[in-house]
DNA sequence: TGAAATGTTGGGGCG
DNA sequence: ACGCCCCAACATTTC
């Protein structure tokens, strides 16, 4: 047997359904095409994932082939090369992965070349979750309450022994793909903190289990603190499995090696994971319209202005400015920030989620369609089971609550590094002598806020007026 | 997985 | 000792 499988985002060994059961049926040929519409940071993860793909197959005797093209008709192409009697793979949950999905399906059976797909990428299947009238869940709480009550935990399956053979098959080189920045090369940061690909996901993974997961509840609201898993980049590329993390957990639970409340919470993390794809299964057009279809008149102001301070982190509010600012640098931002500056962008700034989404997608290395329009929604309070738009997030109190001494503030904008902690989420307020001895002059090293919380506050409430019934 | 405004309560200062 | 007022602390409601 001859079987293909095509590479999507479970770029990993270890459980991967379609290639173990590739594996186990003959001789496998992998295959991975360019992905189109990528932001750049996500390019960036991925040549580094793809090398580390390739290297643990190459030990393993098996080349991976790299391939441009339109995906049908580069696999149809490669199994009528090599005649194939077989293409796997792994399903891909977005609306323009479930697409292309059917349509790969429908072009090889009509070619007569047997075609599989497998879950390799959710705890549990959107399709087969529903509410008690049998319609899709809209509220987190009881769809994952709903799932727990359903999963069952399966065995992992382990990392597949391939048989040698000797097809030789053209790939592209994937420098040539030119994914990594050249000028600027502006991954440097990216580089000290992520090593992309299933090692390093491992790794992350068992670190995370030992020195974090007991703090888990407690302390992953601080960005200061390494006490979330950074995981995410490694999941939306599929170099761990949510399997692996449910079944794990679970694992650590059972020996009391991580207290139930912390393992639960963090679970249902990966519970939102799962709920944000749900909802894209079930409502593809929330990539591009709001869930809740009275926000379809909201007055969006859309201040270019305003959008790109933001986007630069120059804001005039540290906490937002130091979240920004850590996402440039580093691809990733800690999830409480998240929440403060998308809300300070729809909000403060009211301009649409849509343009954080785009910021978002270009820069994060853990940029997934499913997360990005379910939690953009989830802040500007049109989502599903979403934050009520009138719940507006104050930065000061915030920063105040979550950045207490300044630590993460200091580190991302450290032009404030010498302020007192009494200014430092409010350097507006400080006199001329302290902003002098730190060293800061607003408008200067800093800037003013570009808008005042309270008029901005007031602003946005009269804005959720007009479409309120 | 808020914040601000408004309402309530109770201790202490003071005439 | 008593009533009155002030206001912090907490609770509720509103956005």
């Amino acid at each position: 047997m001859k079987i293909i499988h095509w590479l999507r985002e479970d770029l990993r060994l270890f459980d991967n359904p379609a290639l173990h059961y590739a594996a186990s049926q003959g001789d496998v040929v992998p295959v991975f095409i360019y992905p189109e519409g990528l932001g750049s940071a996500s390019y960036w993860w991925l040549h580094h994932s793809l090398r580390h793909l390739a290297d643990s197959l190459r030990e393993k005797g098996v080349p991976l082939i790299l391939r441009t093209g339109e995906p049908t008709v580069v696999i149809r192409e490669i199994a009528k090369d090599i005649d194939a009697d077989a293409v796997v793979w792994n399903r891909v949950y977005s609306p323009s992965g479930i697409t292309l999905g059917e349509a790969m399906k429908c072009e090889l059976s009509r070619d007569g070349v047997a075609n599989q797909s497998f879950n390799g990428q959710l705890l549990i299947e959107p399709t087969k979750i529903f509410n008690k009238q049998g319609k899709p869940f809209k509220v987190f709480t009881p769809f994952w309450r709903h799932c727990l009550s359903v999963l069952n935990p399966s065995e992992l399956l382990p990392k597949p022994d391939f048989k040698k053979h000797s097809m030789h098959l053209e790939s592209d080189s994937l420098d040539d793909w030119g994914l990594r920045p050249t000028k600027p090369d502006w991954a440097s940061g990216l580089k000290r903190l992520w090593q992309p690909g299933e090692r390093g996901a491992q790794d992350r993974w068992h670190r995370f289990i030992e020195t974090s997961a007991n703090k888990y509840l407690g302390g992953r609201d601080f960005p200061s603190k390494p006490n979330t898993s950074l995981l995410s980049p490694h999941l939306v590329f599929g170099e761990i499995s949510p399997r692996q993390l449910w079944h794990d957990t679970n694992e650590c639970i059972a020996i009391q090696a991580v207290d139930s409340s912390n393992g639960n919470k963090f679970l249902s993390e990966i519970g939102w994971r799962e709920f944000s794809r749900y909802l894209l299964v079930h409502f593809p057009s929330i990539e591009e319209r709001p869930f809740n279809e009275r926000f379809n008149a909201f007055p969006w102001q859309d201040n270019s202005v305003l959008i790109e301070a933001w986007k630069r982190g120059k804001t005039g509010y540290p906490i937002v400015d130091a979240g920004m600012r850590e996402l440039w640098h580093t691809g990733y931002m800690h999830n409480r920030v998240r929440m403060i500056v998308a809300s300070f962008l729809t909000k403060h700034c009211l301009s649409h989620w849509k343009h954080g989404m785009d910021w978002f997608w270009d820069t994060l290395v853990d940029a997934d369609i499913a997360n990005n329009t379910a939690s953009w929604q989830w802040v500007a309070g049109c989502g599903a089971d979403a934050s009520p738009y009138f719940r507006i997030f104050n930065p000061i109190l915030q920063g105040d609550k979550f950045d207490k001494d300044g630590t993460y503030i200091k580190q991302w904008v450290p032009e404030l590094k010498d302020l007192p902690k009494k200014y430092i989420n409010k350097p507006w307020e400080a006199d001329e002598l302290t902003l002098s001895v730190a060293n800061v002059k607003l408008g200067k090293h800093y800037p003013f806020p570009i808008v005042d919380h309270t008029q901005a506050r007031n602003a946005a409430l009269a804005a959720y007026q007009v479409i309120k019934q």
